[in-house]
DNA sequence: ACCTGAACACCGTTCAAGT
DNA sequence: ACCTGAACACCGTTCAAGT
């Protein structure tokens, strides 16, 4: 039953999750195409016979992330009360928690080197869209929604940095009220 | 003199230059230690006279990105006007000035890879002080200097991963006043 | 279609040796 | 003190070949 048909049946969802898998552990540098196929005990370049490259793995792992963010803050979304600022919040505490859990696979999808696929780039922007329709609206800048995301998007790299430790031992995921009061402007 | 002393005159120099020079064109991942010595002219382990590994001149970069960094905000700051508000600006638009003219170096310094040494680390601190004392006081919240820290940040390296095309082709130290009046709450 | 084996051109790093 | 040459254990990738 296909189980090792060839050798062990799907080798192409084996090296994903064998690479999400080595993600928790190690950053995105330290990932090995052969080390991946030596884990699943299989030659060093059958990886080829999936991906053109060590490049399309990794934006497979990349648009596999957005699209776990973008699930992640939906059902933040959908369980959180009514009111624009209860929603900016759940929303950004979903985002900062995401990026605290997998700080590496969230260094991935932001790595600046090879040029995401056309999938990728729009499951990006998929997952921005949801920030954009809760803030929209909210404030008189057209561009709030960016400066939002650059708030999340910066307290994670920074913390992922381990430059926000005089900020205590609280999660990040703390700080998404705080960032609504902000980006709101109540004071 | 001191000109081809032994082979030309001081190494570690050399290989630092060469390499925040290759950062002006590639990610710090593409930075080969051979081959900044063969560009040197030099044998594939002559930096290990200089440094202890790879990691250690990416430390010494590193350093050198945060002095700079804190030099060019202190200048920003010196012929700024005075107020709040212009200060925060002119701080904001000197550290986006900065990330944007050099992405390379700056996703460097904040690589989550190797442990900073600690004259690296303060390098760090003594550039984010700057920041933090113009914010001070500026709002009710004690983390605000970390909030606009992660803003900044959020921005620069949004900008390299080309996530901010939509905001226009206005480069975007250009934004220095309106996050200045998004964290001081002004509306 | 999917995989192996051998090979190529690279890496960082070490070690002995030269001046 | 500063550098070379040869070597080791890795890389990503390609090519011919096997089933």
């Amino acid at each position: 039953m296909a189980k090792d048909t060839y050798h062990h049946g799907n080798l192409r969802a084996a090296l994903l999750n064998a690479a999400l898998n080595a993600l928790k552990d190690e950053p995105p540098a330290k990932l090995s195409l052969r080390q991946l196929a030596g884990c699943l005990g299989v030659s060093a370049n059958a990886p080829y016979a999936h991906f053109a490259s060590k490049d399309d793995l990794l934006d497979a792992l990349r648009r596999e992330g957005f699209v776990e963010l973008k699930s992640e803050m939906a059902d933040a979304l959908a369980v959180a009360g009514s009111g624009r600022s209860v929603e900016l919040a759940a929303l950004g505490r979903a985002y900062l928690r995401f990026g605290r859990e997998k700080p590496h696979l969230y260094a991935l999808m932001f790595a600046e080197g090879p040029v995401p696929s056309e999938a990728t780039a729009s499951a990006a922007t998929d997952s921005f869209a949801l920030l954009r329709q809760t803030v929209e609206g909210l404030g008189t800048d057209p561009d709030l929604a960016h400066f939002a995301w650059a708030l999340v998007h910066g307290l994670v790299t920074l913390d992922a940095a381990g430059q926000l430790e005089p900020l205590g031992a609280a999660p990040i995921e703390d700080l998404a009220p705080r960032l609504a009061q902000i980006l709101i402007g109540t004071r």
